[in-house]
DNA sequence: ACTTTTGGACTGACCGGTCAGTTCAAATAT
DNA sequence: ATATTTGAACTGACCGGTCAGTCCAAAAGT
């Protein structure tokens, strides 16, 4: 019935366990299919029985990281609403939510940023799919907030959704590769304190 | 006797020019020397005549790059404040700025965010120092904002100054990649309703 | 109970091909 | 004259993907 048995899931998780860390360490094409086998202690023709080619590991993989990440930041707006907490809140909560998930996988995320603008790859719509679909929970929140009377009907959502994830993901990325001394609280606060506006102070 | 003539020079530009192109598209080690070497419409042997090898040819590429992003934003900083504009004008005039490096030079935006988080590689050092240079200018003008009174003391400078980095870093590649549409200043304007405060309402 | 068969999972040597880097004699520019 | 560029040949390492064969647990046959 099971038509993947627990043996080769097993295999599978031991892959794409081995292949993140490698591939953001190393990059895509400077990791070789012989190393990530040998790292996950396995041999080089099992990968190409479990994956088709190195490529489809590849996507297999963003496709299972970003569907964690998702999860995560849903989890948090929805929480909160469930608190009765406004947009806002909401929308901090995802932001400690981002950074925590950027903590525990640092390595996953380090590899999406380093291929997501990159043109004429062979993953480039699997890339595009699951960029949409992290975008869009920011987007949804941020659509409510307006329609909410919350926020401004001034912000561009799009925008405004791609800057506030840009922002969390290089501010934790930095955080882990330059500041790593810093807890996660007070990067937290420094990215809430831009999000409520006590940066450039409200006037003009 | 200029050690470097004018003609080694240009053979050099023309090779900055194919290698930030193609390294951005397919990745540092996918691109092949002979490739540059092609591209920028000269014999392998000169690459080798001209830099030590292929990473002193990137590590090279990267120095000149961000010398002209730093520029780019210390003149945005130093006119807005020859105007008598605030430090905020001046954080808002660096956005402005860095998003039309960024439109100009799309590719060596690309390639400097794709590198710059990865561990072990030979030009870690490299990358290090030139981030640097890039996010002390905003943190200078966030420094003087503080000493001014402009800026509330409790902002975490080096924190919020990376942040900033990151919010127009991947606003304007997501603006370039997925909503190539919208003008500049649409996106500038999203991006300084955010620094001040317009989005997630300012008072507490 | 006990042998035999089956087939999914895995192995690792191997193949065709690519690439960075070296060398150099000849050509060309300054 | 000297600095720079050319272009081609060569080396040695590495890499993605293939494939014939091994292993073994469970099903089928006796």
């Amino acid at each position: 019935m099971d038509s993947t048995s627990t043996r080769r899931r097993n295999t599978r998780q031991k892959l794409y366990e081995a292949a993140v860390t490698l591939i953001a360490e190393k990059g895509f094409s400077s990791t070789s299919v012989e190393e990530i086998a040998e790292r996950a202690g396995v041999a080089k023709g099992t990968v190409y029985y479990n994956f088709k080619s190195k490529s489809e590991l590849f996507e297999e993989l963003l496709r299972y990281g970003v569907g964690l990440l998702t999860a995560s930041l849903q989890e948090a707006a929805d929480e909160t609403a469930a608190r009765g907490g406004g947009k806002v809140e909401s929308l901090d909560a995802m932001i400690r939510a981002g950074l925590l998930f950027i903590h525990r996988y640092p390595a996953f995320t380090q590899l999406y940023v380093a291929e997501l603008w990159r043109t004429n790859r062979a993953w480039q719509s699997t890339l595009l799919v699951v960029r949409q679909q992290a975008v869009a929970v920011v987007e949804r929140v941020l659509t409510e907030g307006v329609a909410n009377g919350e926020l401004s009907e001034e912000i561009d959502i799009p925008l405004t959704a791609a800057a506030l994830v840009g922002m969390v993901l290089v501010a934790a990325l930095d955080w882990q590769a330059f500041q790593s001394e810093r807890s996660l609280d007070d990067v937290h606060a420094a990215l809430s304190r831009l999000l409520h506006g006590r940066v450039g102070g409200g006037r003009s």
